[in-house]
DNA sequence: ATAAAAATTTAGCTATGGCTAAAAAACTGT
DNA sequence: ACAGTTTTTTAGCCATAGCTAAATTTTTAT
């Protein structure tokens, strides 16, 4: 059976294998950690999904979802980001409050549920923070765009995607209607890892940390 | 904790309660019945739910919720009743779908969503079925309405709520057009607990068995 | 190369909420 | 009233998924 935690642990794992944040290998700690439990409960976990080919496991070294493994986790990603979508769209929930109430409907939505959001949608193929929605099918491009952080001063891009780890961070976003298609241009950097200064739709001006900047993904003209 | 668990239990102990199919004694086994687990997991948990003062439990009697128990079910239920009508009016959900989603979606949403859809229905006081909603304050009040299965010859009805206890019936129903609402007439009724005549919307004409006529709740004129 | 540190796994525990089988209590019919 | 039946409870089991503490393996630094 599927459980919510094997759903929850595939979808995580799937995540840290796309994500480029640690050289593509997915260790019991990073699992562990992004998951909220104890390293011992993870290796518990993994040597389960292992045992029912869900993933390939080497002690000591990492995981790699098989091919089912990544089936599951892309259907459970794809319940998540409608859900986050419907939300938004439909119920008007802001950006920094859909991940938590999605966290736990993903779960408990039926196939029925799933196909009538994403027609009442519109059938979208880009989640409320701009990620992409794997296809029935389990079909799912990655674009890879840049950091705002990463950006030259004088260049300018248009907001294609937000990470969606830190809520508050969210709503400082929202506050500052860094949304989804806003351009924006890089009209100073500080040195020292020091904030930039940036044009919001050609008119308000905000100076920004790096870090905000390292989670707003951007299409560079 | 409120696991799913106790909010199934408090939630079925509650309907029980208010069903005049027991004479108010609820006992385990029907509890076990409802819940369709065995009746030593009902003992089980009835224990727990008493030491919670949840409920109030005499052994080989039965239970009574406290008004904490009652409280709890009240809240479940209300999520329930609104969730299922969410789906029936804003997704487009038959009546014999409904009851299954909501079972599930009623234990994973926050008071945001049950705010947000209460607002976008326009603060309902009536579920999918007829049923009652309880207030957020868990304020309810039970109309007793007639079966239809009850009404005489020539009488005739409103009706105001179905029994969702089976989805089959419910589609049946439905393919009738039995909805709530809808005007009755029992144009004739056949003897030893034979099937009744009904005239629907002063139109069609109908041959009802005592049992589905049974699951229909109408105010007679 | 090897000792110290860090990461990982193993061992053994907990709570939840099911189950069956057996014991006990409560009803029922004569 | 009491034997048989039914209901309920108790006892003891299972799986899930977490935990801590200890053991083991890997990595890092000298």
């Amino acid at each position: 059976m599927l459980t919510q935690a094997i759903e929850d642990y595939l979808k995580t794992i799937y995540k840290l294998q796309h994500s480029d944040e640690h050289g593509g290998r997915v260790t019991t700690s990073v699992i562990a950690s992004r998951m909220e439990v104890a390293a011992a409960s993870a290796t518990n976990m993994i040597k389960k999904l292992a045992e029912m080919n869900l993933l390939i496991y080497t002690p000591y070294q990492g995981v790699k979802l098989t091919a089912s493994g990544e089936k599951i986790a892309l259907e459970t990603i794809r319940h998540h980001r409608l859900i986050e979508l419907y939300l938004s769209q439909a119920l008007g929930y802001s950006w920094d409050q859909i991940d938590a109430e999605a966290d736990r409907l993903e779960h408990a939505i039926s196939e029925e549920f799933e196909d009538r959001i994403d027609e009442a949608l519109g059938y979208p193929t880009v989640g409320a923070h701009g990620e992409p929605i794997p296809t029935k099918q389990g079909q799912i491009d990655h674009p890879k765009y840049r950091r705002l952080s990463e950006l030259q001063d004088g260049q300018s891009a248009v907001i294609r995607r937000v990470s969606d780890r830190n809520p508050q961070m969210l709503r400082y976003m929202e506050n500052l209607q860094l949304g989804l298609g806003t351009r924006v241009e890089i009209t100073a950097k500080a040195p020292f890892n020091g904030p930039l200064q940036l044009k919001i739709d050609a008119s308000r001006e905000v100076s920004l940390g790096l870090e905000v900047a390292g989670s707003i993904f951007v299409e560079a003209d």
